[in-house]
RNA sequence: UGCCUGGUAGCUCAGUGGCAGAGCAGGUGACUGUUAAUCACUUGGUCGCUGGUUCGAUCCCAGCCCGGGCAGCCA
């Protein structure tokens, strides 16, 4: 007999003679002539009511099914005659398949994330990783398919890089060199034509620079992969490793890109509220209250826009004392953005047109000659998730703003080519996909959006 | 990296310079349908580690280890 899943039982038009369920042990209450024993495969929020009924030769098993045992059931779907739930499966035949003790850490209440995190190989069958990583799931196909049905091409850029000059954040070094013992060069510094790559290497921050020359090629195109950060970051908002989503656009301006963005993250939290109801109304329920009026008012409402200049005159003239000073060419502080996102705007708002001495080399310069194209989305609750810029076109102004970042033409050879050889305006940016789980989950922590989180000194499992 | 905060039973936590506590989980029993079932009884402890003060330290002090929060950096 074909194993049935939960999701589906549950889903049951009429009932069944026969069904075959697998699954784990979540709660057992046992009457006199009977058991409940609650059994969730992962396949869906809820579980399924079986009960086993005490004169069945399987009846002995019962006693070992503890929280968190595997078990098999085979018996019939029937309509139950309790209040919670409309199906129920009598046991027909129930077998152990792998037992749980006591020491079983997950318990039906109570238990802290911060202990969760520490069984990060058990918290899937808990039901809030349970529901996280459904929706995890399901999100990383809606990505694939809002670009997709909107033709753009899906490009593996490359996770090794030999340019330590991608710009954004430190990089974790790549090497096979022995660090008892590496080889020297004559200067004393460690000699990195004897590496593995004959050069210095390093996992990736960005796949956005790569990603451009296949832009420049086959107009839209996106990344959707691992990007790593070696920041000594101890926040609920930063991992050392993490995915991010990057669309790069030939023929499109800061406005498309923008426009772009907010079609996106509407898109993947339509999607959620469409395909993951149950889980969302779990998130609502114990996490965040909130949560579900607000991924409603964000889709509703068209998310604002105001320019880095305006927003510095909104937080002088808000009568505010800041912890930070604000000052025109000064980055905007955490307290800051979350005042225009969550008080002033009360809704996603993008910043654009941030002063040139901010940002990195390869955005378009304003005609202002101190302003560049770039824009981030601020959401209220997380603070930045999309950060982009429409991109130097004009060899010229980008020679001139390696130049000033004090950067080597030589490193960017292939870069300037896109420029010297059919260049276009062009634009795009990139959203930290666990940044987005948490503003559609609620989840607090980014550590606890991401199977095995990797933050400083932690890499377990 | 700076500041703040925590570590007591398998889990969530209370507590005190003088015999270590509760709820849940586990065990035993009761219950004709439960929904985090309920009721009775019950097992369970290196009070993070090391040192110090003290007649006596889980409690006070110092150092260390580990966790968490905020800020900076960013997605």
């Amino acid at each position: 007999m074909p194993r049935t899943l939960v999701k589906d039982a549950l889903a049951a038009t009429a009932p069944r003679d026969s069904i075959l369920l697998q699954g784990w042990v979540r709660t057992r209450r046992d009457a006199k002539a009977f058991s409940f024993v609650e059994l969730n495969d992962g396949s869906s929020l809820k579980g399924m009511q079986v009960i086993v009924d005490a004169t069945l030769p399987d009846y002995a098993a019962v006693a070992r099914a503890h929280t968190g045992a595997s078990v098999e059931v085979q018996g019939k779907l029937v309509a139950s005659q309790g209040a919670g739930q409309q199906w129920e499966v009598v046991a027909g035949k129930f077998t152990v398949i792998g037992e749980a003790d006591a020491t079983y850490p997950l318990q039906k209440k109570g238990h802290t994330m911060e202990f969760l995190r520490g069984i990060a190989h058990l918290r899937p069958r808990s039901n809030l990783f349970g529901a996280v990583f459904r929706v995890r799931s399901r999100l990383a196909y809606a990505v694939h398919q809002f670009f997709q049905e909107r033709g753009f091409v899906y490009v593996h850029t490359p996770i090794i890089t030999a340019s330590d000059c991608e710009g954004a954040g430190e990089l974790f070094r790549v090497t096979t060199l022995d660090p008892a013992k590496p080889p020297r060069t004559e200067q004393g510094g460690v000699d990195y034509t004897q590496d593995f790559f004959a050069k210095q290497a390093y996992l990736t921050v960005s796949g956005q620079l790569e990603g451009e020359t296949f832009a420049c090629a086959l107009s839209n195109i996106y990344t959707f992969g691992p990007t790593f950060r070696a920041e000594n970051s101890h926040t609920s908002r930063h991992a050392s490793e993490f995915w991010m989503i990057e669309p790069e656009m030939a023929f499109c301006d800061l406005s498309g890109d923008m426009a772009l963005a907010e079609e996106f993250v509407k898109h993947l939290i339509r999607d959620a509220r469409t395909h993951c109801a149950a889980d969302l109304e779990f998130f609502a329920k114990f996490v965040d209250k909130d949560l579900l009026t607000r991924l409603d008012f964000v889709l509703e409402r068209p998310f604002q826009r105001c320019s880095y200049t305006d927003a510095i005159g909104i937080l002088t003239q808000s009568g505010r004392t800041w912890e930070h000073p604000v000052a025109w060419g000064d980055n905007l502080q955490s307290e800051h953005e979350r005042f225009l996102a969550e008080e002033h705007f009360k809704c996603p708002v993008t910043l654009f047109d941030y002063p040139r001495t901010l940002k990195p080399f390869y955005m378009r310069v304003n005609d202002d000659g101190r302003t560049v194209r770039a824009m981030d989305l601020l959401v209220p609750g997380i603070g930045e998730i999309i950060g982009g810029s429409q991109r130097e076109e004009r060899l010229e102004v980008l020679r001139e703003n390696l130049a000033q970042h004090h950067l080597s033409e030589q490193d960017y050879w292939w870069y300037l080519d896109l420029r010297r050889y059919g260049t276009v305006p062009h634009a795009g940016f990139g959203l930290g996909f666990e940044r987005m789980l948490m503003f559609v989950t609620g989840v607090p922590n980014i550590r606890d959006v991401i199977p095995f989180a990797r933050t400083p000194g932690s890499a377990d499992f």
